[in-house]
DNA sequence: TTAAGATATCGATAGTTGTCAATATCCACA
DNA sequence: TGTGGATATTGACAACTATCGATATCTTAA
């Protein structure tokens, strides 16, 4: 709050008018919350940069766990909230559950916040 | 989890392999979050979205109570959160307070998403 | 079939958050 | 100076969430 042009400006402007419609819809601002809600947190955030940036493009769940520093099924948990966002995707090969990346969800989010 | 690919493929990556660097420290993952834990509620999004949209550039606090359909001071609660987030900034006039997006901000938060 | 290991789920708990009524604060105007 | 109105803060409460230990599920190998 920095500069101090009262009465003037502040009554130059129609104030408290009628209720426009929203831009953002009710519906959508709940899927994208539900989205964005996924990203709030950092344990999220970090693992999210890890599967984003695996060399070979997957990364095998137990790789997740030791460099994450929480317990195993908190981690298990974030991945569920990750993928269930739609942010990863995974596979289960034998014993192991490969995870991935997909970037165009990723990206519709990032367009939504243009 | 589709494909059934198992031992053969499962076997041929090394797994649970050592602890490599996560590219996104914990420091900016707790900045992060944050940004995307102000943007994680509809009622935040619809706000930011009224907001960023105003013919004007900016929107008195007075216009967004009704619209939203929730109390004033719930309102106030949010726009508190937005403007903390740094995505959005305010001026008080008078007896209104005037609130406009701050877009590179935006933008800055969209482009971590890539 | 049994054993061992990887991952997911369950149950419990502490901490956080959205909401509102009540109240405080701030400002213009009479 | 005091009154009315706009916005912010407080206090309280219900709902949600991150976390972990214990346990269940699933898969391979012996």
């Amino acid at each position: 709050m920095a500069p101090k042009n009262l009465k003037a400006e502040a009554v130059s402007k129609v104030c408290c008018g009628k209720a426009r419609d929203i831009p953002l819809s009710e519906r959508d601002a709940d899927e994208l919350a539900a989205v964005f809600t996924a990203l709030s947190d950092p344990v999220r955030l970090r693992l999210l940069s890890i599967i984003s940036s695996a060399s070979e493009g997957e990364v095998c769940a137990c790789d997740l766990v030791a460099p994450i520093g929480k317990s195993q099924p908190t981690v298990s948990h974030h991945l569920k909230i990750l993928f269930e966002a739609g942010l990863v995707d995974r596979e289960k090969r034998g014993v192991w559950v490969w995870y991935w990346a997909v970037p165009e969800r990723i990206k519709a989010v990032a367009s939504r916040l243009r």
